[in-house]
DNA sequence: TTATATATTGAATCTATATTCAATATATAA
DNA sequence: TTATATATTGAATATAGATTCAATATATAA
């Protein structure tokens, strides 16, 4: 016999993890529409071929990609949501750990680009655009939940608390594109600024 | 004789303008990638072949937009800095009439979104990346200046004029994108929340 | 060792679309 | 009217790149 379905599938689960690794790296970079399948593959280091045994279209690909993407957002929004502290707590938990991750490691900037990309073409496919109706909501409610509760406490300023989560979006998603769309961007500028929109002088 | 240079010119001049137009709307709405040459002269309302009396290809319309949108910008914060008034009412008058704008026409969101796709893609043509680098750092400087003279005057908080810049783009930015990519986007905050971060309390 | 299942390859095909070009339409100066 | 310059058309061409597929490599159970 020839090697067991747990083998097999171990086999697989590293090829597929490598062309999702290459195609973010790339499709972050360049877009949906710019990237070719063969740059994918060469970047996963496997044959063009071989990309259509894991997914039958390059689209396919896109389209599990900005789901894990707003996944992630989706699940850090939750764990803030459900921590233990104040609202002011724990926005500026999030503020401080979103600009620190901004400077220290690629991953929150090189998803929330293509993210960006994403929202920002028409041109995407009817499923990636189901996607995004369905999940990129999710953290602009998180926040304003969170934001409606302080107001509760007497922390927070008057306001829609959903546009005040614009705000805050509005602020991540601004610094986040100005990081990673520069040569060299300089510092990011101290969270308690940003905190200080939200919350009443003490 | 045939028509005069004049009445040429004038016919060029409109066709001209109807295809930047066009484009700009395609290229705002799917990127440079996804627009097809068709879609442009159809919203045009000409034939694909009159385009290449215009244009020797598509990339060159987009630089020739990327310059345009940039421009714009520049131009729109010379005049502020160059206005008179404090620190504090030129910041406030720009955020008030670019939340107005964004809300009223889709002129600047438009722009916005378009530079916003060009800059978060490493697959454009070289020339447009030329016109960007050469060009996008120029309001970001026009801010930096208005801020450090608030800050002569007192009226603005310490800190890095130019990373308070940043943080006020950041806001533009984020908040354009936020509207223009949402069905039914909601209000924008209040201009004041966000002047609020640069200056100091009274 | 060998048989076998499946992961992998990469050249061949197929298609979409950017660009070209020969022919036509238009408008006005004479 | 007519001659003419140039704006315009749209079908033909060329090509890049997505997808397919027949052949090969691999690894292990027997």
């Amino acid at each position: 016999m020839a090697r067991t379905e747990e083998q097999n599938e171990k086999i697989r689960d590293a090829t597929r993890t490598s062309i999702k690794n290459a195609a973010l790296d790339k499709f972050s970079m360049k877009g949906l529409y710019a990237t070719r399948i063969q740059d994918i593959a060469e970047s996963a280091g496997i044959a063009q071929g071989l990309l259509y045994h894991y997914y039958p279209s390059k689209e396919a690909i896109y389209v599990d990609l900005i789901d894990d993407g707003l996944e992630k957002i989706i699940e850090a929004s939750l764990c803030l949501r459900d921590m233990d502290g104040t609202a002011k707590e724990k926005i500026d938990f999030a503020l401080k750990s979103i600009l620190q991750t901004i400077q220290i490691s690629s991953n929150f900037a090189q998803n929330s680009r293509f993210i960006t990309q994403a929202v920002n073409s028409t041109a995407i496919p009817p499923e990636v655009q189901k996607v995004l109706d369905e999940k990129r909501d999710i953290p602009y409610q998180i926040i304003a939940e969170i934001l409606a509760a302080g107001q509760e406490e007497g922390s927070v300023v008057d306001g829609d608390p959903r546009t005040l989560s614009t705000l805050f979006w509005a602020n991540i998603n601004g610094l986040s594109a100005y990081f990673t769309t520069w040569k060299n961007p300089g510092e990011l500028p101290d969270y308690r600024l940003i905190s200080s929109m939200f919350f009443r002088r003490e």
